[in-house]
RNA sequence: GCCGGAAUAGCUCAACUGGUAGAGCAACCGCCUUGUAAGCGGUAGGUUGGGGGUUCAAGUCCCUCUUCCGGCACCA
């Protein structure tokens, strides 16, 4: 007898081994039909595995997130049987479930056409009518290894191979198809559905390495039902109409042309929305006590021998040699330039921490295909500083740093921050010990803020150990903004000191960070975020003056000024147009708020207000309608709501 | 950098198998003085990304370069 026990704690006893499909029969049609697997103690089976021993056992259906992984792995040996079944010669490798899909690798001479997604995603709809067993089979390693070599699958024997020797493997067959797989599948492959699509083709390294042969990827969506598809692909669609570098083009902000490619040519707009964040990133760290310095973009490739960044990061750097024959960097840091400013004078213990800021201007040789709009560019623009201290100082600094980071991004409506310590790379300089110290330092550090983390084994700075922030934008979107980076390394390299207590010289522990990254990039991440909508304060133009008809000019130009006289960005719209007509256009380009103006407003000295977003307008007094606009710019923060 | 795709008017997109480059919107010029998301009429706009080739003839076919798009790799 087996004895079953679900999650509310029932039993259920059987006279021999149960499989899960049969347990969910016996509790409900309707759960048998969500069925997808089973969670046996812990671990999860297919559903036709037969259950031989007392189990805790939970029937897990296709909406839990689990079971839509599983339909998703589904979904991607589907398309492997499919391609199969279409092109014969293809090797199959790899194709697991992914965020919102899968994807599966393969091998084959001829490319997969975009044309050929159709007739692949065709044939798996016919699988999932045939409706095919799906059989699980426990392996020698040894013979899988012997059987897929035969069948011509050398990337499957390769991996088998990795298996350790007498371990058994599990093989799944559907229809002539069969894969190394550990499982668990469904029972049979009409249980998937039909809520899949092919979406893309993609060329990927073979076991993500670029020294490896280039497989074909074709990446696919699966959902639960057809409702979850729709909506999948239809925030696809949002998406898009958030895409910067679409918004940049209708709201007239950038710009990119051929002779610069990853380097933005910024518009009068575009550039008010910079300089805005310049401005704002400007009067916080004035205010956290940092001293703004510029250091040259170009500087002798000596320097950057003895920084360590020829040998680490040489060929993405930007060089040019003078008729001198001297041969000069473009940066593509501010750090070495900070320490050289550092390094004026001599620094006595009492000025530290010292800590200089810098809008730096840096250039990256980026590889051709990481462009990505103003996301990933050759040219940006840092909000970089750089806190000269000692190491007693490294826990306090760091502690100030990431609550000012946190603080900032609230400002811009990112509540959800996610932080990620990162600690020694590969490509390094610097000892170990010196590594260890400086870990340590960041690590405590981060612990005293009592805020959770997660780790990112590797991932540091080639001179530090790092602290990266994660913000999450409106559409669930991850994004790396800022950092935090405990340098023990650069200001010796670059023979930086400052006089101790004790009347020694000591090389100063440097701490690297930056709250927007690349303002390039944060811009493109707010415009994505807002959807275009920019809050007030960043909006390039922030109130357009509209007229109804030519009697209310003189007034409005009026209005005009005294926005303009409030600090405010202001713009008048006089032409000779109706106001329906002006309403839709600056409503497209995203300007927060109008004013328009016709004969009444002129008469009593007051305007009607119309809001992005807002289907009414209200009315107000002149005067109490711009100290209303003047007070929210000033905030500079996101008020409730703006983030849509 | 690698794989695949694309590049036609400012934008979105047409132009069947090679045979006179076209539309909507935007722009410009008129008319209309207009009350909260598109009034009406007209005009102009192109070396079809660059270079080379095949052909009587190339936006269309071939080669090559550039850039962009989607991934992969990279991201100090």
């Amino acid at each position: 007898m087996v004895v079953i026990r679900l999650p509310d704690g029932s039993k259920r006893d059987f006279d021999g081994p149960v499989t899960g499909l049969e347990l969910a029969e016996s509790i409900g049609r309707r759960l048998a039909k969500d069925a997808v697997a089973v969670r046996v103690d812990g671990d999860l089976w297919d559903l036709n595995r037969p259950i031989e021993s007392d189990s805790d056992v939970q029937i897990v259906t296709r909406e839990e997130d689990d079971g839509v992984e599983i339909l998703r792995h589904d979904a991607a040996h589907l398309l492997a049987e499919a391609v199969k079944e279409l092109y014969p010669e293809t090797q199959v490798t790899i194709g697991p479930a992914i965020d919102n899909g899968f994807y599966y690798d393969f091998a084959r001479e001829e490319p997969f056409r975009p044309e050929d997604l159709e007739q692949i995603e065709q044939r798996m709809r016919e699988i999932v009518e045939r409706d095919e067993s799906v059989q699980r089979e426990v392996w020698d390693r040894d013979e899988a290894v012997r059987f897929f070599t035969d069948l011509g699958e050398h990337y499957k024997a390769e991996i088998i191979g990795a298996i350790p020797a007498g371990e058994s493997i599990t093989l799944y067959r559907q229809g002539r198809f069969i894969d190394l797989c550990r499982g668990p599948h469904l029972p049979s492959t009409g249980r998937l559905g039909k809520a899949f699509r092919l979406t893309k083709l993609a060329g990927a390294y073979w076991r993500g390495d670029s020294n490896n042969a280039m497989l074909q990827r074709i990446y696919g969506t699966a959902w639960p039902d057809k409702k979850k598809l729709d909506k999948y692909l239809h925030q696809l669609e949002e998406a898009e109409r958030r895409d910067h570098r679409r918004l940049g083009r209708e709201m007239d902000l950038f710009h990119f042309q051929e002779e610069a490619p990853g380097s933005v040519f910024w518009h009068p707009k575009g550039w008010s929305l910079f300089q805005s964040l310049i401005d704002y990133m400007r009067t916080r760290q004035d205010a956290a006590g940092y001293r703004e310095i510029n250091t040259p973009e170009l500087m002798d490739r000596s320097l950057w021998v003895k920084s360590g960044h020829v040998e680490k990061f040489g060929d993405n750097m930007f060089v040019t040699q003078t008729p001198d024959e001297r041969v000069f960097a473009l940066k593509p840091m501010n750090c070495p330039g900070n320490v050289q400013v550092f390094k004026q004078g001599i620094t006595s213990y009492r000025e530290l921490p010292l800590r200089l800021s810098e809008f730096g201007s840096v250039h990256r040789y980026e590889p051709s295909g990481a462009l990505h709009g103003l996301m990933r560019v050759r040219s940006f623009t840092q909000d970089d500083a750089h806190i000269f201290c000692t190491e007693q100082q490294i826990t306090e600094e760091c502690v100030t740093v990431t609550k000012l980071i946190l603080d900032i991004y609230r400002d811009f409506g990112f509540e959800d921050i996610r932080i990620k310590f990162a600690d020694r790379p590969e490509k390094r300089v610097g000892a170990d010990s010196v590594w260890d110290e400086s870990e340590q330092a960041l690590m405590t550090a981060l612990k005293s803020t009592d805020l959770p983390y997660e780790l990112n084994p590797g991932e540091g700075a080639f001179y530090g150990p790092k602290l990266e922030f994660v913000l999450t934008d409106a559409i669930g979107r991850d994004w790396q903004c800022g950092t935090v980076q405990v340098d023990l390394n650069l200001p010796d390299r670059l023979g930086a000191s400052f006089i101790g207590e004790d009347g020694q010289k000591h090389p100063p522990v440097m701490i690297h960070r930056a709250l927007f990254g690349s303002l390039e990039r944060f811009t493109g991440i707010l415009l994505e975020h807002y959807a275009g909508r920019l809050p007030l304060w960043l909006a390039p133009t922030q109130v357009v003056v509209a007229t109804i008809t030519s009697d209310a000019d003189a007034y409005a130009m009026e209005v005009a000024a005294t926005l303009r006289h409030h600090g405010i960005r202001v713009e008048t719209d006089l032409r000779n147009e109706k106001i329906n007509y002006k309403v839709r256009e600056h409503s497209l380009a995203k300007v927060p708020v109008m004013f328009v103006a016709g004969k009444r407003e002129a008469e009593n000295h007051s305007v009607s207000i119309r809001r992005l977003g807002q289907k009414h307008q209200t009315s107000a007094p002149l005067a109490s309608a711009v100290a209303d606009v003047a007070r929210e710019c000033a905030q500079k923060r996101v008020v409730d709501g703006e983030a849509a």
